[in-house]
Formats: structure tokens, C-alpha cells, sequence
DNA sequence: GCTGCATGATGAA
DNA sequence: TCATCCTGCAGCA
């Protein structure tokens, strides 16, 4: 399930068992054969994400770069590891930890210039903090939404326009700014681009904190706390077509949008809203 | 047990 | 716009 909060986690992670370590790498499943050979013995010296993006650095070699994509995940095991399965891509191993990659889309060893090639084309991250990126995040946000002309609900999705939403977080921005996801990106307003940034913050960061999405204000289905919502209660829209929207009842709506499925309520988000 | 879908992204047509 | 990569699992029989 990974959108960017889900990343950040496994970036965090693998930092916090495997950082400063001399590393076991192996590739059970044969295709990442020759790249684990590289990074076998060698000391594990950063580890960091951007948008849905994990990178890893090491002593003596070049960086492992893992994008997840729909299928890949990580599985961390701190004793008794069961052993891997054939389709395991990637081991990591210290003398206490295991880590295992699995269905991952990117799983390589890239250059210097690669990796600052594909950074370059990556919009801000809105789990990367300010300092890190030079040129304020919600400003460069806000500029690549002003130089594109496809709806906002595409650009969301967009990982060039900003990093690190999916599907799921791009359809609960959109409707907690209340923005129509068929406006064209560049009509959105400056103050809707910067709540949609400030949005976007947020629940991303509640994301890393509590490892799953939860983007429902607990008052809009009569809970005191977040924690409390069961898991049909988490989210305003995603996956809810037909059923009343949690603040106006209105039927939630649902149409297909940069090949992903996309619901809205159109009442909450009539057309034009945003600009 | 089987089918089809999924929180992603690319490359061909 | 579509087909494809690749894995896990919900939903159904």
C-alpha cells in the first residue's frame, strides 16, 4: 500500500535497523543478482525518500534506488526469519535484522548523475522539509500547477507537480479543500493551491505517524477521536461512489481520471471550485 | 480454489 | 489510450 507516507516510513526504518551497519545483500529471486553483489559487505550510510522514491546509500558503492510501485513491499523481521521466498528480490541482513524486498517496479543501482537526473524531475515533497530543497516547497508547487493545463486531479497524481500522493490521498486533498478535480490546474487559486500544499502536509505526516491513511475529522461521523474511527471511516471519498458524503450527504460521485479511479462529492466540490 | 482488482508508472501505438 | 510489469488479497464459489 504504498503512497509517499508509507515510503517515508520504510525509509525510516531500514535507516533506523540497518543504518551504520556492514550489509548482507542478496537477491533470492535472481534478478537483482549482479546489483546485491555490489552492495554485499558494504557499510549502509544513509538511507532517504522523495515522494515514492527510496534511496540508499553505502560505503564504497553506488546508491540503491526502490521504487515500490503498485506491488512491492518490505518485510522486516528482527528474529526467526522465516526463510525467503523465491520471488524475494532483495535481502538485507545484519546479524539481527532482515529486511526483505519484494514486487518492487525499480530495484537498481544507479550513478551520481542518474539519481540527480531523476530527482531533477520530481516535484516537491511535501514529507521533505524546507531546508533540504533550497526554493520554498508550496511556492514551487504552486508554479507547477500554474504551468499546466490538465485538471488538478490529474496533476495530483503527477509526481513531477508534487511527490509523494497517490490515489487515495489526491481524491481526500481534493475534497477537504474543496476543490472541482476537473479544474484545470493553472485556474486553481493561489490561496487553494497553497491549502491543497498545507493539506497535504498534513496528512501525510499523520500517514507516517499512524501507518495508514486516515483523513476523515472525527466529528463528521460522531467520534471524539481519530483513533476511534473504524476502518470504514477513515476517508471522505475514496471508494465510497454512491454512498452520502460525511458532510452534506449528497451521493459521492465517481468518473475515471488519468487512468486512475477518481470520487467526489459534487456538492462539497462543485464545478469550478478552486479557481 | 479461482478471479479480478489494487494505495504506480512506463513505454508502445 | 492501452498493455504490461509484478504481488497480495478480498470476494466469490
Amino acid at each position: 500500500m504504498p503512497e509517499g507516507h508509507v515510503i517515508h516510513r520504510y525509509a525510516r526504518s531500514h535507516r533506523a535497523a540497518l543504518g551504520g551497519h556492514r550489509i548482507a545483500a542478496s537477491s533470492p529471486q535472481g534478478r537483482f543478482a549482479v546489483g546485491a553483489a555490489l552492495i554485499d559487505g558494504r557499510r549502509l550510510t544513509s538511507v532517504d525518500a522523495h515522494g515514492k522514491h527510496l534511496f540508499y546509500r553505502w560505503e564504497g558503492a553506488e546508491t540503491l534506488h526502490v521504487h515500490l510501485g503498485l506491488y512491492g513491499r518490505f518485510r522486516i523481521h528482527r528474529s526467526d526469519p522465516p526463510p525467503p521466498t523465491p520471488a524475494t528480490r532483495l535481502v538485507l541482513s545484519t546479524d539481527e535484522v532482515v529486511v526483505y524486498l519484494s514486487g518492487p517496479t525499480i530495484c537498481e543501482i544507479i550513478d551520481p548523475a542518474a539519481e540527480e537526473a531523476l530527482r531533477a524531475r520530481l516535484g516537491p515533497d511535501p514529507l521533505v522539509p524546507k531546508r533540504r530543497t533550497g526554493l520554498d516547497p508550496a511556492e514551487a508547487f504552486a508554479t507547477n500547477l500554474s504551468r499546466r493545463s490538465i485538471p488538478i486531479g490529474a496533476a495530483l497524481l503527477d509526481q513531477r507537480v508534487i511527490a509523494g500522493l497517490g490515489n487515495i490521498y489526491r481524491a481526500e486533498a481534493l475534497f477537504l479543500t474543496g476543490i472541482d478535480p476537473h479544474l484545470p490546474a493553472q485556474e486553481v487559486d493561489q490561496e487553494h493551491a497553497l491549502d491543497l500544499w498545507r493539506t497535504s502536509v498534513t496528512l501525510l505526516r499523520r500517514g507516517v505517524r499512524s501507518g495508514r491513511i486516515v483523513t476523515v475529522e472525527p466529528l463528521d461521523v460522531g467520534a471524539k477521536r481519530r483513533s476511534d474511527l473504524g476502518p470504514t471511516e477513515r476517508l471522505y471519498v475514496y471508494k465510497r461512489y454512491g454512498e452520502p458524503c460525511r458532510r452534506c450527504g449528497t451521493a459521492v460521485m465517481r468518473a475515471d481520471m488519468a487512468n486512475r479511479m477518481l470520487w467526489w462529492c459534487g456538492a462539497c466540490q462543485p464545478a469550478g471550485a478552486g479557481s
